[in-house]
DNA sequence: TTATAATTGGGAATGATTTCACAATCAGGA
DNA sequence: TCCTGATTGTGAAATCATTCCCAATTATAA
């Protein structure tokens, strides 16, 4: 898939993400076709945004139809490049990398989870989930065996920053933080952060000072 | 805490939280003042985006000197509406919900857990982290005796729209969603999503086809 | 007391994104 | 084959967000 356009707003890969997930529950339903306007009111956007979206990838609707939703699942999914396996590896064993790793929906999704590390000598040698915890320094060696490419940070907070570090080292491409902390890494490394209190700030914001009047 | 400005971009709510996030850290380090550009550079954006997205609360800072960290860090709370308790319940006591509720951080922020609901009848009367599992059927009872405001939902995403119609049905305010599905409520209540694979997907993209560049 | 250096707050300019509006296109039926 | 109704794709307009820039303000030191 390449992209007809040379700058993609950020907003626009957030609800391309969106649409995937309410089209995949469409299909499952049993709707074959849809068209902007309903499938606008089921994202909660505008139907023009959502044309405006897909056309920034080409041209994957048909004039006076809609949209067939089987197919416009494979392009969206083709632009966002996840239509293949993406490796992964796991840093911080604790309560939720745990249930990160026992979470059967990422292989499902092609996210495969390939390397679990944790700096704790108790919980190295574990096995969890079919996979053997292993030492954090193993890091560099065991990514040069498995190829993962993108790296999941769900140690403490203060650690997050030797994990990404280990992780850049490692020659990860991409890093997903779920510790509550900002984190420096080379320009070429991606980070995106999965924070809880952002987003019951966001809440406690909305409830408190009104977003629905 | 009152609004200067009536209207406020959703994009500065959350920076407002990576502010905080950061200034926390600052704090703890010993930093007592702190300019716009250091903490610019620390949160990754620009400097007068951090001066305009505070001046939409308030004149929070000393002109020649700074913002001392304490105090913004209060004035930002204070914004967001946070510097109080928040009660919350947890519908879905999976593999998710369970790291959830033991999870310390929810309570040291002012987000009490003070309900978890599932419609299991094996997990009902369990016990987690001094918290006893309850029907989702006793949802709106308990509520009224516990005065929550938030849900958060960790049901599978196609039970996601039945545990959201109880809150609401129970009077909840705002609804935290972690299950891979949209949700629809009246407009009065608000609903952030946290979806892991929506990041996974911008990963994805950013890497395939470079964001960096 | 006054000059200097630093830094905020906010108006104006710029830039980006969203929405509007409609010509272009297509399926289906007359 | 041609007409009708539906719906896309896309420029243009409108809205919204970010960045620039500097007068206003403060601390500090001469
Ligand atoms: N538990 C949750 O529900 C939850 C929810 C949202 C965010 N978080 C965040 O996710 C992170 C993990 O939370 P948790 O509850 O699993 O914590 P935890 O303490 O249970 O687990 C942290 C794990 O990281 C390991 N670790 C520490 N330093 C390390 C290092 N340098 N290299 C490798 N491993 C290291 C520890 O040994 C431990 O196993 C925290 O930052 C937390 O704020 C947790
Ligand atoms: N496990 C993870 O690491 C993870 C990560 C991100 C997102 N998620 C999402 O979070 C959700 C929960 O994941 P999980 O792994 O904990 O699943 P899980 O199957 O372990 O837990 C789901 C729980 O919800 C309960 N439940 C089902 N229907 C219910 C209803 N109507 N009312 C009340 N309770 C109900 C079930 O009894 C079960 O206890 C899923 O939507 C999943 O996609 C999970």
């Amino acid at each position: 898939m390449t992209q007809k356009s040379d700058h993609i707003p950020r907003a626009t890969i957030q609800r391309l993400a969106v649409y995937v997930q309410v089209l995949e529950n469409l299909l499952r339903e049993g709707t074959e076709v849809i068209s902007s306007e309903p499938l606008a009111k089921a994202c909660n956007v505008n139907a023009s945004q959502i044309r405006k979206d897909l056309a920034y990838f080409g041209e994957f609707g048909v004039r006076g139809v809609g949209y067939y939703v089987k197919s416009l699942i494979d392009s969206i999914t083709s632009a966002l490049g996840v239509d293949r396996e993406w490796r992964t590896v796991l840093i911080g064993v604790g309560n939720l990398g745990r249930a990160l790793l026992n979470h059967k929906e990422f292989r499902l999704r092609g996210f495969n989870i390939v390397g679990a590390f944790d700096c704790d000598p108790f919980k190295i040698g574990e096995e969890i989930s079919g996979l053997e915890v292993v030492c954090t320094k193993r890091l560099k060696e065991k990514i040069g065996e498995n190829g993962a490419e993108i790296g999941i940070i769900t140690t403490p907070p203060e650690r997050a920053q030797r994990a990404a570090n280990h992780l850049v080292e490692a020659g990860i491409k991409g890093i997903l933080n779920f510790a509550p902390a900002r984190i420096s890494v080379p320009s070429e490394v991606n980070v995106e952060y999965v924070d809880l209190f952002h987003h019951l700030y966001a809440l406690s914001f909305n409830i408190t000072f009104g977003s629905s009047e």
